[in-house]
DNA sequence: TGGTAATTGAAAAGGTTTTTCAGTAAGCTC
DNA sequence: GAGCTTACTGAAAAACCTTTTCAATTACCA
């Protein structure tokens, strides 16, 4: 997802496009890795000192209501937030260096419809995080 | 998995066997939901009114040390922990009232073995959530 | 170019989790 | 059992993390 896409999908729901919210959205797309706020902060004051922190945690939420970036909950029980490609999509996490790398065609829905029909539970969606050593830290 | 089993595998790892840690794997054990910290402090004092929320923090993180509890991210962004059954399993959770149910057999290896060849990554483990809405709910 | 309502940063407030500390108790040894 | 040692306890304080408040600012529509 490019950041014009994004800052559409804001404009489009009502947001006010701000250089602080740009500057946000610009440093989360440029990061690999997932950023827990206080990183993304620390990132975004270095391009454009204007954005307090209150302004990342305030963008993380409109943006995540807004389903444009997702949760990965790290080893530290802290949650670090990185952009949401369109569409479904699951995570290979490197247990190392806190590398993710998204994949989708993840094919859980035969085991939805077995359980399903096991428990009762009408399955709504599903989250898949596969944890490991990636390339570099194996 | 039992209490008994729970207390000796803390006596095991060199933690004493108080009557407070036994209180809070107790109440654990009692709850088909996962519980927050805070909502198993509220629990365990009904019972156990020696037992203080600092000594439930401190018991969920040794369990979670030893592997004996497993946390699962609400919707609101707040960590439950549940008692960890033997062996790997994966969760099913209801929006709606939050009941987990566990299940196994989830057959995701084929898939890990997919991915692995595809992103050389080394995969140790996974965590697969399914949601949706339990029979009582649907 | 105004006007209006949302957005901003800073400070304060609200929550959650950890640390500190003096007193207590589990569990080993005899 | 009794004594000893070391870990554990609750309470308060501290440390974090996140949200709310508020006056000033600014995006964006007409």
């Amino acid at each position: 997802m490019r950041s014009d896409e994004i800052i559409r999908r804001l404009r489009r729901s009502g947001y006010k496009v701000t250089p602080q919210r740009v500057s946000i959205i610009k440093t989360l797309l440029g990061s690999r890795e997932a950023l827990t706020p206080a990183a993304l902060f620390q990132k975004v004051r270095l391009v454009d000192p204007t954005v307090g922190e209150v302004t990342v945690y305030r963008t993380l939420n409109i943006l995540s209501e807004l389903g444009l970036v997702c949760v990965v909950s790290t080893a530290e029980n802290v949650n670090g937030y990185i952009v949401r490609p369109g569409g479904h999509h699951d995570h290979l996490i490197c247990s190392e260096c806190g590398k993710v790398v998204d994949f989708r065609n993840c094919n859980v829905s035969e085991l939805e419809k077995r359980l399903a029909s096991e428990t009762g539970f009408v399955i709504k969606e599903h989250r898949l995080d596969l944890y490991g050593l990636c390339p570099q830290c194996a």
